[in-house]
RNA sequence: GUGGGCGUGGCUCAGUUGGUUAGAGCACCUGGUUGUGACCCAGGAGGUCGGGGGUUCAAGUCCCCUCGCUCACCCCA
């Protein structure tokens, strides 16, 4: 019985690990630039951290996580309420008011698999800590744009705002007034969601019961006066940034922290998984977890699976093909052995060196060379052995340097010239 | 948790109305004269046809069960 990988996790080989490196390399140089500092916490946190952040009756927290029930301690199936415990934890709101951090890392929901969803998945999470400004929502967009820009990627931004604790209880009571009156025609998920999580029942994707949501009321007719305020400042803050994007009033988010600012990036090249991207404002979150009071945040996560099958998709390749400077073809055991001394003083020298150790003939030696994707193959057999003077050949130019001194300062001058 | 599709060598797949030793392409290995990479040619290694049971003289091909993968619902990044 051979063993397996576990249902939903996945083994990320050679050949597909190198658009993954591509896409941290891409996303870690732009977080950069807007100045933000990586951050690593553990994987495995209370239970509890979770059940307080992400909120007890929502799907995350009942049934997708993995919880050592005896331990009460949880595998972190996102990446926020983990960040903010070390956050508080450090206290780093007091060495710096406002803390720009990301962290990347595999997470963990016990979900049914399906395309870009996986039962260990990677995001890239970032998060903006202590200021409740709205250039910071704004910029945290900005950035997200500019990072799926640059990796060729098409996906638009969806915005809307959720209101806070002032003006979205209104708006519930009225929404759920709205939707009592269809109940009847609304589906069967919709029904029980209306007693669960009514604002659920906005981005129901079954045809009906889009229809008898048309004129439901939006959130964004009720905000009160500061929510408004803020949610026109992001707005004037992306159009003079000149990023785009589409208010969307039916869009809702699955965590119970989130307020005021949500937004999510989208595709439509993945099948049912087109949120690549997603995140908001969660103002009173940092407060409950036994951080300082008043203590506003806002962040978004990508799903590094998501943007990976994006990338694959995309014809150009960005990755590089395997290469290295230089092979060396041992003939004879003699060969071999000066090759192998050879292979090690120029790799010390910071160039990349191959060969192998299977004692084959020079002409499949030439063959692996080629499939290396070699740039020079040096030679090495008795006729070379005898004269201190091994063959260097060019595998692009086909050309043969009969004369290049066996050591390895020869050796790299000759790999530098070309 | 609920549905649909699919499971043949590392990968992509053929396998006819069930019938002799299960095939191809790619990849891999070794050769094509004495020490050289494409292509080509020759040869080779590699599969208990997901697993179990049943029908039959005979099953990769039919039936049942089971496991796995996958897509979708739900939910979410």
């Amino acid at each position: 019985m051979k063993i397996k990988a576990l249902k939903g996790f996945k083994d990320i080989v050679p050949g597909e690990v190198e658009l993954w490196q591509y896409l941290e390399r891409v996303a870690r140089e732009v977080f950069d630039r807007f100045h933000f500092r990586e951050i690593r916490m553990p994987i495995l946190e209370e239970t509890e951290l979770f059940a307080r952040s992400i909120g007890e009756a929502t799907d995350i927290v009942e049934k997708e996580m993995y919880t050592f029930v005896d331990k009460k301690i949880t595998m972190r199936p996102e990446a926020t309420a983990s960040l903010l415990r070390a956050y508080i934890e450090h206290g780093l709101y007091v060495q710096k008011p406002v803390q720009k951090l990301f962290t990347i890392g595999p997470m963990f929901r016990h979900e049914r698999p399906q395309k870009g969803r996986l039962r260990q998945f990677h995001q890239m999470d970032i998060e903006v800590l202590g200021s409740e400004n709205a250039r910071v929502d704004t910029e945290l967009m900005a950035m997200g744009a500019m990072l799926f820009d640059e990796l060729g990627l098409t996906v638009s931004l969806e915005l809307n705002s959720l209101g806070c604790p002032e003006c979205r209880p209104g708006y519930r009571a009225m929404l759920l007034e709205y939707i009592e009156a269809r109940h009847d025609l609304l589906c069967s998920d919709c029904k029980r969601r209306s007693t669960t999580n009514p604002l659920r029942v906005l981005d129901c994707k079954v045809p009906s019961c889009r229809e008898q949501i048309l004129d439901a009321p939006s959130i964004l007719d009720h905000l009160c006066g500061q929510c408004e305020d803020h949610f026109q400042q992001v707005q004037s803050g992306l159009e003079q940034l000149g990023v785009k994007y589409q208010l969307n009033k039916f869009m809702v988010r699955g965590l119970d922290y989130y307020c005021r600012t949500t937004f999510e990036f989208i595709t439509t090249d993945l099948g049912s998984q087109a949120a690549v991207a997603a995140g908001g404002r969660y103002d009173g979150l940092i407060e409950t977890l036994g951080g300082p009071k008043n203590s506003p945040g806002i962040g978004f996560a990508m799903g590094m699976e998501r943007l990976v099958l994006l990338l694959q998709q995309l014809d150009q390749s960005v990755v590089e093909a395997d290469t290295v400077d230089l092979y060396i073809a041992g003939i004879g055991d003699q060969g071999a052995r000066v090759g192998f001394g050879l292979a090690h003083e120029i790799r010390a020298e910071k160039f990349s060196v191959a060969m192998d150790h299977e004692g084959r003939s020079l002409k499949s030696q030439m063959k692996q060379a080629h499939k290396t994707g070699a740039r020079f193959v040096l030679i090495i057999g008795d006729a070379e052995l005898e004269s201190g003077k091994g063959i260097l050949r060019n595998m692009g130019t086909e050309e043969d340097q009969q004369d290049v001194l066996l050591s390895a300062q020869s050796i790299t001058e000759c790999l530098l010239k070309k």
